[in-house]
DNA sequence: AACCATTCCAACCGCGGAGTA
DNA sequence: CTACTCCGCGGTTGGAATGGT
């Protein structure tokens, strides 16, 4: 209790500094992001505090970290989420909840500010379309076993595109139809006939997770990885989702694309000549097209 | 064109941990 | 061991941009 009223007396006083000293707040100016840039590049980054005096900002060390880290830093990634940042984004949530930085770690060029604005603004809101809590196991059974899948699906979808530019998007298309009619079907089975127990879903997911874990972390051996789609994995099968072991999706074809366009290299998904090639899909930021959307009401509505 | 609602994201805030004198 | 400072994290907010009526 002392240390409480202690630690509200300290800041009050640095408060009161910090008013004396005409600290600015709000947005930075292009000076000030410039006498920033010019004092890291030759002193270095650190030491917030003496930082912000030394390069003449008024600004708290906290502020001069805060725009550093998440905005003027030469490796920051621009541009939307990709559909693979998306995917990982989901595991790792899944995996270690609201540890912004953490998952940031794993996204090179992300912020911990910007995954957690993703999250936010994107899944949240769908759950909320949904009609669903996002921390609901409801909710994450279905970014595992329906959102996750389907991200895998798009991202082959996309990456078939480029391998083959000039082949048809029918097929690819057809395909997708029917895998998801098969997800769509094994989906509502569990929901109207709940044969999984709490038990058996857990060993499940965390079989599914450690596979991820150990395939996927750090984040440079997705290139290498098979994702298992959750539904059903190879070395522990669990008969209840009554998944085929056929449906694993193989996420090597990744491999090429994942880094590659991060230094503008290789694809692109969000070049606007691959749009056509991708069946509708906005891959710009949508974690799902209407048509996903409608899918998953359509499940949602089995449990109401 | 004007207004309102919603979305998005940069920035701020409070807290707790690590380091140090 | 204590007091203090600094740093980093996660949560929250404010306002610009965008979309709808």
């Amino acid at each position: 209790m002392e240390d409480v009223k202690a630690r509200a007396c300290i800041r009050k006083i640095q408060s009161c500094e910090e008013d004396q000293l005409d600290l600015i707040r709000g947005p930075w100016t292009v000076e000030e992001d410039f006498k920033l840039i010019n004092y890291i590049a030759v002193h270095g980054e650190g030491r917030w505090n003496s930082l912000a005096r030394c390069a003449g900002l008024k600004r708290t060390g906290k502020s001069c970290r805060l725009r550093w880290l998440n905005y003027l830093r030469p490796d920051i990634r621009r541009g939307n989420i990709t559909l693979e940042e998306q995917l990982l984004i989901l595991e790792l949530h899944s995996r270690w909840g609201n540890r912004w930085s953490k998952i940031a770690q794993h996204l090179p060029g992300r912020t911990d500010n910007e995954i957690k604005n993703y999250w936010r603004t994107r899944v949240q809101k769908h759950a909320k379309q949904l009609k669903c809590d996002v921390n609901s196991k409801q909710f994450k059974d279905t970014v595992r076993y329906l959102w996750m899948p389907r991200l895998v699906e798009r991202i082959q979808a996309a990456s078939a595109a480029t391998a083959s530019v000039t082949s048809t998007t029918d097929t690819v298309t057809a395909q997708l139809s029917l895998r998801r009619e098969v997800i769509g079907n094994e989906y509502a089975a569990q929901q109207v006939t709940p044969s999984y127990t709490p038990e058996n879903l857990s060993t499940a997911t965390a079989a599914s997770s450690d596979s991820f874990e150990a395939q996927v972390s750090p984040v440079s051996d997705l290139t290498n990885c098979t994702y298992n789609n959750g539904f059903h994995v190879n070395n522990n099968s669990n008969p209840d989702y009554g998944f085929q072991a056929s449906s694993q999706v193989d996420y090597s074809d990744l491999s090429d694309n994942y880094y590659d366009h991060r230094g503008g290299v290789g694809m692109d998904y969000q070049s606007s000549n691959y749009q056509p090639l991708l069946d509708g899909c906005d891959l710009s930021d949508n974690l799902l097209s209407a048509e996903d959307f409608l899918f998953l009401q359509q499940q949602f509505s089995f449990n109401i």
